[in-house]
Parts: C-alpha cells; structure tokens; sequence
DNA sequence: ATGGTCGAAAGTCGA
C-alpha cells in the first residue's frame, strides 16, 4: 500500500496533475493541503471516477486539507481535537486537519500554521497548535500502543540545519527557530517515527516560487510522514517525487510518499 | 537571458 503526502497548493488549479500524478504512481492514499477551496468548490468528479473516495474540509481560499482512498475511508474527523487551537478575531477554527481511517492505518492531514514571523501571533498559535497535537497524539498511543497511525502534511519546520539550503537566510525567521524544532522533536519523542528520512537522505520537498529557487536547489525539507511504531515497521521504503515539481503549473511542494507492506 | 512567483473571495494578502 502507497501513501501519500502532497501541499497541492490550490486543488482546483492542480486537479488535471493530482489525477495524473495519482495514476502514475499507484497511490492508495493520498492527504493532501492547502485546497484553498469551500468544500462545495472541491473537484471530487474527477476523483470519484477514478475510483476515489474522499474527505475535505475547508471554507475560504485559505488552508484546507483533504484526504482521497481508493482503501477505505472511515471515521472521518475535521480536527484532531475538540479544542484544536484556534486563530483571528473572532477566533476561527481553520480548516488545517483531517483524519480518518483508510485501509487499516489511521491517516491524517495536517497543515500546520506557518508562523509568519516570530514576533507575529501566526506564530504562537503554529506553537499552541503543535504543542495539543503531540498531546493528542500521544492520548492515542496510550489508548491503543499497537495502533497503526500516519500523521502527514506540511509541518512548516525544518528540524535540522541540513534542511535547509542556506541558514543564514533564515536566521531570525520562522520554520527553523528553536521552538518550532522542539516542537516537532517532540512528535517523534511522543513515538512518531519520519519513516521518510531514512530513505530520502539530502533531500528537500518544497522550493519557492520565486527567485529561481528549484532550478538553483534553493530548498526546505518541511513535509513529513511519520508513522507508530506498528506503521514504521511496516514501512518498505519512501521517496520524494522531485519530478513532480518541474514544469509550468506545478505546486511549490513535491509529493512524499511511503510504501508499507 | 544577467532577471525571474503564484493563487485566491485579487487590485491585497498569504505563502
């Protein structure tokens, strides 16, 4: 079974290369963020045809995340917790997790808040936002310390230095601070493996639009799976589809997947 | 060709 990962970055300007993407590469399931679409705009036709079933929550043309199985997908959730941090004024519950069970193995989407600038609000939220998932996440190892779990999507941290083309270009910003990589370290100490790393060694799945930044392998590793340890082993290999991103229409992020046997 | 982004409820904001 192939799972998937991929900030599509507005499903409905990217539908025609998810489709293809999903054939070429036998993907079972695939979480998917940044829709930026009302759940009424999410392109599902051409997914249904394909023998798809999915799950999207979203309600403006920010954020959304999505999720599509041709496995199975049951008990769908549209947030990780009923007191999911929340942002704005008023306070809005964003569309920025999905989670539900495909094939076994309990998958979730998640776009983590970007941050914007450590002095920004945006960025203590990313922080309060991290922190209830890891409690969570851990709530359901304690509950089940057997049960197969992904947790996917664009984290928006880059936890080590190798992950990053230049540090000296992100002194003082966000995605490498030093709570940002606690935070996510704490994922993996909670018992949540990158199951991709391993298998994916130097390399980085997102570029910039702008500044030439791929051609110039001007990268940030930022979207991870990680897995239980009941899902980790089972994890045959993983890779990061840098073709994907090349070419006119192409998002900003390059799908990961990871192959389970 | 010596600079250079993209997407959306766009004319600005978020990434």
């Amino acid at each position: 079974m192939r799972i998937a990962t991929w900030n599509v970055n507005s499903i409905r300007s990217r539908i025609d290369r998810v489709v293809s993407w999903l054939e070429r590469n036998d993907i079972d399931v695939l979480a998917i963020q940044e829709t930026k679409c009302r759940e009424d705009q999410f392109p599902g036709l051409e997914l249904s045809s394909m023998g798809y079933e999915f799950a999207h929550v979203g309600i403006n043309q920010w954020n959304g995340v999505a999720l599509i199985s041709r496995v199975g997908l049951d008990d769908i959730a549209t947030s990780f917790a009923d007191d999911q941090p929340m942002f704005g004024d008023p306070a809005l519950l964003e569309p920025r997790a999905i989670g539900a069970t495909c094939g076994g193995v309990r998958v979730w989407s998640f776009y983590v808040p970007n941050g914007r600038e450590l002095d920004n609000p945006h960025y203590a939220y990313k922080l309060a936002w991290l922190e209830r998932l890891r409690q969570v996440g851990a709530d359901w190892l304690a509950a089940d310390p057997d049960a197969q779990i992904a947790l996917t999507g664009d984290w928006n941290v880059a936890p080590l230095d190798e992950d990053v083309w230049d540090m000296s270009v992100f002194e003082g910003r966000t995605h490498v601070s030093a709570p940002e990589r606690a935070a996510f370290q704490a994922m993996i100490d909670t018992g949540y493996a990158d199951v991709v790393r391993p298998h994916t060694p130097g390399q980085y799945t997102y570029w910039d639009y702008q500044q030439l930044a791929f051609p110039k392998k001007r990268g940030l590793r930022i979207d991870f799976i990680l897995a239980s340890q009941a899902l980790a082993s089972r994890v045959d290999t993983a890779w990061i589809d840098r073709e994907e991103r090349k070419g006119k229409g192409a998002s900003d992020h390059a799908p990961v997947v990871i192959e389970i046997s």
